[in-house]
DNA sequence: CCGGCTATGGTG
DNA sequence: ACCATAGCCGGT
C-alpha cells in the first residue's frame, strides 16, 4: 500500500461515516492542533485527534481531502481537555467532533491563521504579568471552621464536598484556596497554575468576578481573572478563552459552559452552590458539569502524576461517572494533583451519598461567620387565615413592624407576571397558548398575555374571545400581583425616618435590560427598598445586609409534585432564602423565614425548622434507595419531539422493540413512552422513554450500542413526522 | 411552470 | 452542523 500522510480530525459532521475524519497533510501536525478542513462543499473548524502512522485501511489517498489550513500559532489543546471532549461524547451519547467544536469559542471558527496571530498577539500584552506577590487587601482573619476547612482541603486526595451553612464564608475558603494554588512554584517550560470556578448563574458571576479581581490582580496582574459564560459577546469570549488556553489567564470564572475550557495548568476546580440544577445543560450534549468538573481533575491529576514520574498507587479514582468504585481519602499530600471542591449548603444528593461512602471527603462549615444565627421558621397554616388572603394577616403585621424597625423583607414566589392565567367565567374561557399546551400568563404591567414556553405573546384582549363577555378576570397569583398588593396592604406603614414603606420586584422580567439587574441591588442596598418581590432569583447568592424577614408565600405545589428531586430543590431553595435573612449578626438574632402552608403537618417542614439538612438528605436517600432511584439506580430518558405525539411515541416504541438483544439488555427497563407534561411547545409534540438500570456501566453499554438503531428508526414510517430525538443521560427531570 | 418551504441524506 | 438535493403547494 502506498504511503501518503494522513490525519484524524474531529469535525462538527456527526451522522454517517464515523467519529472522526481522515484528511491529507504534508505539513507536520500534532493531537490537538486547530485545522480548517473541507467538509462538503464549506470549509470547517476541526480538532486533530489523530496522527497515525499509516491512513486508515480502505480510504485511498484520491478519496481523501487536504487539509486547507492550520491555525498555527496557537498551542495545541493538551490531551487532559481532548480525553475530557472523548469522555463526554461517550458517557453523553453525542458524536465527538460535535463536543470538541461546541467546546471551543464560535469565533473561533472564523478567524484564519493571521487574524489569530493578532488576538494572540493583543493579548501578550495584557497577559504576561511579573512574578507573583500574594495579595496583602485580605483583610479579615479565617473563623476556625474556615481554617480547618482549607487545612484537610490541602491534605484531602479525593474531591471535596464543602458543606457549608449560608453565610459561612465558603467563598473565602474558594479566595484562599485559590491563592495557595497561584503560589505553587512550577518548573521552567510549564505552564503557571490556574483555578476554574463555576456558579450556576450569569447573574452570579459578577459580584464574584469583583472578589476575585480585589484579590488576585493586584498580586498577578491585570487580566488574570477572566470570564466565560453564555452572555458574553463572542469577541470577549474568544478572548477569554486565549487567555485560559495561554495561561495568562490565572483564574477562569464561569457557568457550566467554562467547564471545557482549555486550562493547560489546572490545579483546582471550585463548583459553587453544586447541588444547582443549572449544571445540567438542557440541550446539545446534556453534560453536567459538576460531573465532569470532578471527572476533569481525575483527568488532571493523572497527567500530572505521570509527569511527575510517580505511579499512582491508591487505585481506581473517584469519580462519579464510570462504574464507580473510590479511592481513600487522606492520603497523597504533595501529591501533585488538580483538585475539586464541590460547595454547598443543601449538597446534591448523589454528592452526598458520595461523601457517604467515603469517595468525596466532606467538610463542615456549620457556623456563620460573625455568630450570625440562621432565621427561626414560622409557619403560617392557611387553613386558619381568611380566605383568598395572599398575605395572611399575621405574617403583614410583621413586615409592617420590621419596615417601622427600617430592617428589609424578602417575598419569594416562584411566578413572573401577574397572573398564571386569565378566564372567562361567563363561558369558561382560559388564556390558552395555541402552540403549546400550557396557559399564557397575564402581564398587567404591559397588558400583555405572554407563553412562558414559546414567547407568543398578544395584547390582553378586552373581551373574552369566546363569548364577548367583558368579565374576563386573572386566575391565581404572580409576583407583579403580589408587588402591587403588598404596595397597597402597606401604603400606611411608615418606615423609621416617616416616609412611606416602598415595594419592589425582581423578576427575570424587571432585570431582562443590561444593567438593571445592578441598579435593582444597588436601590436595595443603599436602603431605599424595603420589600422586595421576586422569583428564586432573589434567593440565590446575593448578599443582602438589611434583611431580616423572608417569606415564601407559595410552597406547597412543590410538596406534591410528581418530579421526585421536587422535595430536594424546595429544601434548597427555601435554605437558600432562608439564608438571605440575618446576614447581619447584630439582627440576626430575630430574624425570621415565614412560610405560608396548608400543609404545616409535613415533614419538610420538621427539617427545615431545625435546619438540618442531614436529616432530610439521609431520609430522602433512604427512600431513593427502596425505589432504586438515583444515585442507587442509573436513568436515561430517550426524548422524541414531533409533529404528531403519535410520531413521538411511536419513534421511541420501535426503538424499544429494536433494542431487543442488544448487550445488557436485560439490565435495563423500558418504561412506556409518555408524553411530557407539557405535551406541546411551539407546535411540537413531546413524548419521552425512560430507560432504569442498577449498573452505570450497563446503562453506558446498552446506550452505545442502541445509538445506531436510534439512527435508523427516524427513518420508520410509524415515526413520520418526527423533529428530532435525543438522550438524556443522568436526567435531572422525568 | 417557477419559486419557496420542508424533509432527507451526506460529508474523508 | 450545514449544505445540497428532492419532494409538495401557490401565484401570474
Amino acid at each position: 500500500m502506498a504511503f501518503w500522510p494522513s490525519i484524524v480530525v474531529a469535525t462538527p459532521a456527526h451522522s454517517g461515516v464515523g467519529a472522526t475524519l481522515t484528511y491529507r497533510s504534508e505539513l507536520s501536525l500534532a493531537p490537538g492542533g486547530l485545522v480548517r478542513v473541507p467538509l462538503g462543499s464549506r470549509e470547517v473548524l476541526g480538532v486533530v485527534w489523530d496522527c497515525p502512522d499509516a491512513p486508515p485501511e480502505g480510504l485511498t489517498e484520491a478519496r481523501t481531502k487536504a487539509v486547507a489550513g492550520v491555525l498555527d500559532g496557537l498551542p495545541p489543546l493538551n490531551a487532559c481537555w481532548r480525553q475530557l471532549v472523548k469522555f463526554s461524547a461517550q458517557y453523553y451519547q453525542r458524536s465527538l467532533g460535535e463536543v470538541a467544536l461546541a467546546a471551543l469559542p464560535p469565533q473561533l471558527r472564523e478567524l484564519d491563521s493571521t487574524q489569530l496571530a493578532r488576538r494572540l498577539k493583543k493579548r501578550a500584552k495584557v497577559g504576561t504579568a511579573g512574578p507573583a506577590t500574594p495579595g496583602e487587601l485580605n483583610g479579615h482573619d479565617l473563623s476556625d471552621e474556615q481554617a480547618e476547612a482549607l487545612q484537610a482541603l490541602a491534605a484531602a486526595s479525593a474531591p471535596v464536598l464543602l458543606f457549608g451553612a449560608t453565610g459561612s464564608g465558603k467563598t473565602e475558603v474558594y479566595l484562599r484556596a485559590t491563592q495557595a494554588v497561584l503560589e505553587t512554584p512550577v518548573s521552567d517550560g510549564k505552564s503557571p497554575t490556574q483555578v476554574l470556578v463555576m456558579v450556576p448563574e450569569i447573574n452570579l458571576t459578577p459580584q464574584l468576578e469583583a472578589r476575585f479581581r480585589e484579590r488576585f490582580e493586584p498580586g498577578f496582574g491585570a487580566g488574570s481573572v477572566v470570564c466565560l459564560h453564555s452572555g458574553m459577546t463572542p469577541a470577549q469570549r474568544l478572548s477569554s478563552w486565549l487567555a485560559a488556553h495561554t495561561g495568562s489567564a490565572r483564574i477562569v470564572l464561569g457557568t457550566r459552559m467554562a467547564i471545557f475550557a482549555s486550562l493547560p495548568g489546572l490545579r483546582l476546580i471550585v463548583v459553587d452552590e453544586e447541588h444547582d440544577p443549572s449544571y445540567k445543560s438542557q440541550e446539545g450534549a446534556r453534560y453536567s458539569a459538576r460531573d465532569l468538573a470532578v471527572y476533569r481533575a481525575k483527568v488532571e491529576s493523572e497527567a500530572l502524576l505521570a509527569a511527575s514520574g510517580r505511579s499512582w498507587h491508591t487505585g481506581p479514582h473517584p469519580n462519579p461517572l464510570p462504574e464507580g468504585e473510590g479511592t481513600e481519602a487522606g492520603e497523597g499530600v504533595n501529591v501533585p494533583r488538580c483538585q475539586v471542591l464541590l460547595g454547598s449548603a443543601t449538597p446534591s444528593l448523589e454528592s452526598w451519598h458520595a461523601a457517604d461512602q467515603g469517595r468525596y471527603v466532606r467538610l463542615a462549615m456549620p457556623g456563620r461567620i460573625g455568630g450570625g444565627m440562621l432565621p427561626r421558621l414560622r409557619l403560617v397554616d392557611m387553613n386558619h387565615q381568611p380566605k383568598g388572603a395572599m398575605l395572611a394577616p399575621p405574617l403583614l403585621a410583621a413586615m409592617s413592624e420590621r419596615i417601622e424597625r427600617g430592617e428589609q423583607c424578602l417575598v419569594l414566589l416562584n411566578r413572573r407576571g401577574y397572573a398564571p392565567v386569565l378566564a372567562c367565567h361567563d363561558c369558561g374561557w382560559k388564556s390558552g397558548c395555541p402552540h403549546c399546551s400550557a396557559y399564557r400568563v397575564f402581564h398587567k404591567l404591559d397588558r400583555t398575555l405572554r407563553c412562558h414556553h414559546c414567547g407568543f405573546t398578544e395584547r390582553v384582549p378586552r373581551a373574552c374571545p369566546d363569548c364577548g363577555n367583558l368579565d374576563i378576570a386573572p386566575v391565581g397569583r404572580g409576583t407583579e400581583q403580589v408587588e402591587e398588593q403588598l404596595a397597597s396592604l402597606l401604603a400606611e406603614v411608615k418606615r423609621p425616618d416617616g416616609s412611606p414603606a416602598r415595594v419592589a420586584r425582581m423578576d427575570a422580567d424587571s432585570t431582562r435590560l443590561k444593567g438593571s439587574l445592578e441598579v435593582q441591588l444597588a436601590a436595595l442596598h443603599s436602603g431605599e427598598v424595603d420589600v422586595l418581590v421576586g422569583t428564586q432569583m432573589i434567593a440565590k447568592g446575593h448578599d443582602f445586609r438589611r434583611i431580616t424577614l423572608v417569606a415564601g408565600i407559595n410552597a406547597d405545589s412543590a410538596l406534591f409534585a410528581s418530579d421526585y428531586r421536587a422535595p430536594e430543590r424546595l429544601f434548597a431553595l427555601l435554605m437558600q432564602a432562608a439564608g438571605r435573612a440575618g446576614r447581619d449578626a447584630e439582627q440576626s438574632g430575630a430574624s425570621e423565614m415565614w412560610i405560608q402552608t396548608w400543609y404545616p403537618q409535613h415533614p419538610l417542614f420538621a427539617t427545615l425548622k431545625k435546619h438540618d439538612y442531614p436529616a432530610f438528605a439521609a431520609e430522602q436517600l433512604s427512600e431513593r434507595e427502596q425505589a432504586g432511584m438515583p444515585p442507587y439506580g442509573f436513568q436515561a430518558l430517550l426524548r422524541a419531539d414531533a409533529r404528531t405525539q403519535q410520531a413521538a411515541q411511536a419513534f421511541l416504541n420501535i426503538a424499544a422493540g429494536q433494542a431487543a438483544g442488544l448487550p445488557h439488555r436485560d439490565d435495563i427497563t423500558l418504561y412506556p413512552a409518555v408524553p411530557l407534561t407539557i405535551q406541546r411547545v411551539a407546535n411540537v409534540e413531546r413524548a419521552q422513554m425512560l430507560v432504569e438500570t442498577h449498573s452505570r456501566g450497563a446503562l453506558q453499554r446498552f446506550l452505545s450500542a442502541w445509538q445506531p438503531v436510534l439512527h435508523g428508526c427516524r427513518s420508520a414510517p410509524e415515526a413520520r413526522g418526527l423533529v428530532r430525538w435525543a438522550v438524556d443521560v443522568d436526567p435531572l427531570s422525568i
